[in-house]
RNA sequence: ACUCGGGUACGCAAACAGGCAAAGCGACUUGUUUUAGAAACAAGUGUUUGCGGGUUCGACUCCCGCCCUGAGUACCA
């Protein structure tokens, strides 16, 4: 066998790790431990892309590296099951998502195990298996019981919850209701998109123009009971606590602003009869600002307190509780059909035209509680009911929505801030209500404020509120509350039992009491039910939508416990729920007493490297830190944050392609003749329509900054590498690229692409690039003429390293260990093709040198790697050989090469031996000739000499 | 619009706590050898780091402005 057959090697070495458990976890630690975790996929009938491998790789030449450093190391593999494909393919098949869901997992592992990876398979897990659902469940439970104490900044059992001595006296549905307020997870009335026709929830992306994006049936948003869970409440940890992680600033600045912390005021404006100001007033400095506003204000919130004087007019938003309140019989006419019509459009419909702004008079006024001035209570969508308190204080001379806003319907403005000397504003437009500035600077009519610099005032009017009892200081996230059930039937059911009326029920009415319990642990897991048709619909009650749940047996969905009979919740859990935790159960997978061994869980945690798509960034993140925190606060875990070091690794896209473009004469059109239309189609300067040619590599060139046709250079192409996508055409399926170049070849070809971070082109002549480079390795250790069986070359023997063979073997170690440490593979990967050019041309190869460098090289490309390894006499895998060591003495060269500079610019190069100190140095270059000479008549005014870089002459 | 990346040879890239610009792979050229195709080996080719200014003895690297490009966010009061 004298080639380099891939095809051969690859399946022979998986094999033989498989048997022989190569890749097991150590039972105990021993050492420092690397818990080296890949973001788990959703297998999906596709299967594996080839931007899986990038990241699988990166984790995986880390997690061979420490093994051979000496370290234990944990490197699972799991699978994120759930979801809403498999249920599509159940609907569409009549196939029980179960099945077909297991049978893409088999697909996956296949591919897996093709390409090497060093995975402890023994511990694969998917968020579908019925024992891990059971802890899924458990985990709900936990958040179901515990409530967050803002005083101690922790969450604790709902037992611990203080019951106020009203709200006790009221009896025992009073105090579960207060409790119910307080849960971590809570039902409740959310905005969702609500298709009639259709019967289901959908998401803001099936909606277009207030239609569904299937079948074009109206949509409106409508409240619908829901489950939610309060992630708000760990809105500050979640943030404080990126401090101690070791993730980029961009990603942490995603999460920063995801969750997006404001701080000011919350202010009442007075709504009730107008000879009660006072009244009202008095009562407030006496009862303080109450928790929850009655009806007799609008509660605002405010990050500008200070513009309090400015405020020329309220706005609510269309979802708003006291809409019917506050519209007057003239104005209801036009209220309604302006709240109808914002319920009609979706979040994303809202924001394409949120340049103009709509709204309509209720015809109420408020009470400006610092001047008592009255002021119009007007209606908008551009105000969200789910942030802050769903309706605002107008300030439209510094707030560029409230002034586009009142521009449009004419109110007034009032300027109350002027600006800085510095700030580029027009303090004669501003006066005049031409202009608005929303930056800080001193107050101006605001009565006794007047001169006062903004956030001294913010503070003096916060003070003086609380003091009124009419406002107090306040915080707001941008993070909501997460809602967190899905109406479908492929995720986890809830572990939640609904109390129903017991008479009514024997009657055959289902009827809820409003009580709600959770599942108890020793009857946990809440298995799916058996659904005989995938395809069926519920038919709600009342145009009220049910999940397909609700489907189930009878025996299944009212269960009786203590002879009291309950429903089932229907709903299920969303995608999110099982990728929170995963990483925890593969410390411990199979214990079916706890979710995870508490002793396990402090040998393993933190995560180590956690490597994935930035597309998960944000919410799979915060989701799966908020459950930790949770668990930790509860005590079931020890550490506060599971992911110490996060990457995320760059998309892959596929092969750049060239585009030009063709009128319908078929003439071409410069790509810088192209303009869009309306519905971004391209046409040309006089608007006619073109299309869209795809262009041949080899019909196109390089001119100047742009790609020209080789046929006509006037003519501009376009140039890109897209997203990889069945539609475009341009997928590649790594076991093509197994079985055409080897699984080593790919491994090493997408860590060889660029930086692991960086989005990058794929490009089939890499892949043989480095295919070729592993030919080379081939041919540099075996014999390659001898056709009968696999021999060394010729060329390797126990020979005595010359001294440059040493040097460049310590130089290309030490090279590459630095460059896993950095995860700078591209780099790592090129120091090896420079050895394996170095030594190709090198007649006598030391065995002990070849060796050291197939070691180096196993982490990349272990099939390869191993099968040298055996070829030189070693019976036993090198996955547990030690790591080569470097001796930095050894890596130095004898002599270097310094340049010499006059001026900042290089004349003359000298040879010196390293570290010669900098007065040689000196000495040595004004001896050189050229330098001599160049600096005749001149007077050396400064002399920089940096050891080992530089010697550089600033003469005159 | 905002935020964060990125712009180095024909393509992908390396160097950046300021100090010899282009390591490595592909592409391209030539040669040698074997050849049905191809492959292997050897020797070569390429340019001033998007544009303009500044700081410095010295700038791909730092600062300011602009252009192009990718990704994310989207009325959060």
């Amino acid at each position: 066998m004298p080639r380099y057959n891939p095809q051969d090697i690859e399946p022979r070495w998986q094999k033989y790790w498989d048997e022989n458990h190569t890749f097991k976890t150590p039972d105990k630690i021993s050492g420092e431990k690397l818990y080296a975790l890949d973001m788990f996929p959703y297998p999906s009938g596709d299967g594996l892309h080839v931007g899986h491998p990038e990241g699988y790789t990166a984790t995986d030449i880390i997690a061979r590296q420490a093994r051979m450093a000496g370290k234990s190391v944990l490197h699972p593999m799991g699978f994120d099951a759930f979801g809403l494909p498999a249920e599509e393919y159940a609907i569409k098949t009549n196939t029980p998502p179960r099945v077909s869901t297991e049978r893409n997992i088999e697909n996956f592992v296949r591919q897996l195990k093709m390409l090497g990876f060093s995975y402890d398979w023994q511990r694969q897990i998917s968020t579908t298996d019925i024992d891990y659902v059971r802890w899924t469940q458990w985990i709900f439970t936990v958040l179901f019981d515990t409530w967050y104490d803002n005083d101690r900044q922790k969450g604790r059992p709902i037992s611990a919850l203080p019951i106020p001595d009203d709200v006790r006296a009221e009896g025992a549905d009073a105090v579960r209701q207060y409790q119910d307020d307080f849960r971590l997870a809570y039902q409740s009335e959310a905005l969702v998109n609500w298709c009639p026709k259709l019967r289901t929830v959908l998401a803001n992306e099936e909606v277009v123009d207030g239609k569904s994006e299937v079948g074009g049936h109206p949509v409106v948003r409508k409240p619908l009971r829901q489950w939610m869970l309060r992630i708000t409440a760990y809105a500050d940890r979640l943030e404080q606590d990126l401090d101690g992680v070791d993730w980029s600033e961009g990603i942490k600045k995603l999460q920063r602003d995801w969750i997006g912390r404001s701080t000011g005021a919350e202010v009442d404006f007075y709504i009730g009869a107008a000879d009660g100001v006072d009244a009202w007033k008095a009562a407030r400095a006496q009862s303080g600002f109450p928790r929850k506003p009655a009806d007799d204000v609008l509660r605002v919130y405010t990050t500008r307190p200070d513009t309090l004087y400015g405020a020329t007019y309220m706005v609510i938003a269309p979802e708003h509780a006291a809409v019917g309140r506050l519209t007057t019989a003239d104005q209801k006419e036009a209220v309604t059909t302006y709240v109808d019509a914002a319920a009609a459009k979706s979040d994303r419909d809202r924001q394409d035209d949120k340049s103009k702004k709509t709204g309509v008079f209720t015809g109420s006024y408020a009470i400006n509680p610092v001047n008592e001035k009255p002021v119009p209570v007007w209606i908008a969508d551009y105000v969200l009911a789910t942030y802050g308190t769903g309706a605002i204080m107008a300030v439209p001379a510094h707030d560029t929505r409230d002034f586009e806003f009142a521009k449009t319907f004419g109110i007034d403005i009032v300027p109350v801030v002027s600006p800085p000397a510095t700030a580029d504003v027009d303090v004669q437009k501003l006066a005049a209500g031409e202009v608005c500035f929303a930056g800080v600077g001193t107050a101006i009519n605001s009565g006794s404020y007047d001169g006062m610099a903004t956030d001294e005032f913010k503070t003096a009017i916060s003070k003086l509120l609380t003091q009124d009892g009419v406002g107090r200081a306040a915080v707001n996230y941008k993070l909501r509350d997460w809602l967190f059930s899905r109406q479908r039937f492929w995720g986890e059911p809830f572990p939640i039992l609904h109390e129903l009326d017991q008479e009514k029920y024997k009657e055959g009415v289902v009827e809820f009491t409003g009580a709600v319990r959770a599942v108890d642990m020793k009857s946990l897991p809440v298995n799916l039910p058996q659904i005989e048709d995938y395809t069926a619909k519920p038919d709600g009650d009342s145009g009220q939508y049910q999940p397909p749940l609700d489907l189930a047996d009878k025996q299944w969905l009212f269960p009786e416990i203590d002879g009291v009979t309950y429903k089932r919740e229907t709903n299920t859990m969303p995608q999110w729920a099982g990728s929170c935790w995963y990483y925890l159960r593969f410390i411990d997978p199979k214990n079916d007493t706890v979710f995870i061994d508490p002793e396990l869980e402090r040998q393993w945690m933190p995560v180590d490297l956690y490597i994935g798509g930035a597309e998960h960034a944000v919410l799979h993140l915060l989701y799966a830190r908020f459950w930790h925190k949770v668990l930790f606060d509860r005590a079931h875990l020890q550490s506060q944050e599971p992911f110490q070091r996060l990457v995320n690794q760059g998309m892959i896209l596929g092969d750049v392609e060239f585009t030009g473009y063709q009128n319908a004469a078929g003439n071409w059109v410069s790509s810088k003749d192209v303009k869009r239309d309306q519905d971004r189609r391209p046409v040309d300067t006089v608007g006619e329509p073109l299309e869209l040619v795809k262009v041949d590599a080899g019909d196109v060139e390089k001119s100047g900054e742009s790609w020209v046709l080789s046929s006509d250079k006037s003519i501009r192409i376009d140039s890109r590498a897209y997203k990889m996508s069945k539609s475009r055409g341009n997928v590649v399926n790594p076991d093509d690229i197994v079985k055409d170049f080897g699984a080593d070849s790919l491994r090493l070809y997408e860590m060889f692409m660029g930086p692991l971070e960086q989005a990058k082109p794929w490009s089939m002549k890499g892949v043989s690039g480095v295919r070729n480079f592993l030919d080379r390795v081939w041919r540099l250790i075996v014999d390659d003429q001898n056709d009968q069986s696999l021999t060394l070359n010729a060329a390797v023997g126990d020979f005595t390293p010359t001294e440059e063979q040493t040097r460049t073997l310590h130089q290309t170690i030490k090279a590459v260990t630095l460059d896993i440490e950095k995860l700078s593979f591209n780099t790592a990967i090129a120091r090896m093709m420079e050895f394996v050019n170095f030594f190709t041309k090198e007649k006598q190869r030391p065995q002990s040198v070849m060796e050291s460098f197939v070691l180096l090289l196993s982490p990349f490309a272990p099939h390869i790697a191993e099968e040298l390894w055996r070829l030189m006499g070693h019976a036993q895998s090198l996955a547990l050989e030690p790591w080569p060591e470097y001796d930095e003495a050894l890596t130095v060269e004898s002599t270097i090469e310094i340049p010499v500079q006059v001026l900042g610019k290089i004349k003359a190069r000298i040879n010196v031996v390293p570290g010669t100190a900098k007065d040689e140095l000196k000495k040595l270059a004004l001896a050189d000739e050229k330098i001599a000479e160049l600096l005749v008549g001149k007077k050396i005014i400064k002399t920089v000499v940096v050891p080992d870089r530089l010697v550089n002459f600033v003469a005159k």
